[in-house]
DNA sequence: CGGCATCCGAGTAGATACTG
DNA sequence: CAGTATCTACTCGGATGCCG
């Protein structure tokens, strides 16, 4: 059996929080449980949205306002061409993130969010805040983890 | 060229608050842009804390207090014996679960958040949110965008 | 330059059977 | 009951080449 004692002072979450954090659930989860979601849209939708990729394109472009492709292939770092292009295209199909075509030559492609995808970054701000300030504590608990 | 309009009536974003989000962002990629993140932890935890099985695994057992393995994996519908024992074991080194195991006969093993794990349920709480109230309206995006 | 088509290899998921 | 072991299937990602 295991005990992991975390070295951080966490902001004390309350019996009280973590009943309305279930009530939330509750609505969420109330026509997702029934069985029979063969198809779950918020799973879909979540798969996506919660990619590796997608999250390190919609950040960039959150913080570039707009980005070429091979602009945007450097900074996210260790995509390749294909799996860049695929993400792009889905996340524009999502209404992430516009796609502006100029049409000279060389040929050049902007890439930016759409206002629902910075609806959307808001939150992956939040997400991307929590996991970079924790970060280094969870890696540290992996480490105890694996020692025991 | 396309163009996506939203049907619905989205908080409006203001350029104040690009700017505001920017400014995090800065925070955040300041040390992550230097090139050679050859290893980059904040990806690691990401790619950990975003996966699609995780999350689903988290928000139930923020929603039941405590859950047994079998009965997790009928809730999270769809995963495989391996994969969810995979995922519940590295939730744990990483701290988000506790594990407790009765050594009755038959074995009993109860898993439950930890208040790390709590803590991120928050955040995922609202993205989630944020996820239920769009899906809809992303679906459907993506539905114009093939016909286009 | 942007990015699609093709191919290929590695890793991952799923199904099933089995064990403490 | 809670997993592990094994095997297969398949998806996904990477590399390359080509074309507008």
């Amino acid at each position: 059996m295991y005990s992991i004692t975390l070295g951080i002072d966490m902001e004390t979450i309350t019996e009280n929080q973590k009943v309305r954090v279930a009530k939330k659930l509750k609505k969420m989860f109330g026509h997702m449980d029934r069985r029979q979601m063969e198809y779950c849209p918020i799973r879909d939708v979540m798969a996506l949205a919660s990619d590796k990729w997608s999250i390190l394109i919609i950040l960039y472009l959150g913080y570039y306002p707009v980005l070429r492709f091979n602009a945007l292939k450097k900074k996210v770092y260790g995509i390749s061409n294909k799996v860049l292009s695929e993400r792009l295209k889905v996340l524009e199909a999502d209404g992430y993130l516009s796609r502006k075509m100029f049409p000279e030559v060389p040929i050049r492609v902007e890439y930016g969010l759409t206002d629902f995808g910075h609806s959307y970054l808001r939150k992956l701000i939040d997400l991307s805040e929590w996991v970079t300030e924790y970060s280094d504590q969870i890696i540290s608990n992996r480490k105890n983890f694996k020692k025991a």
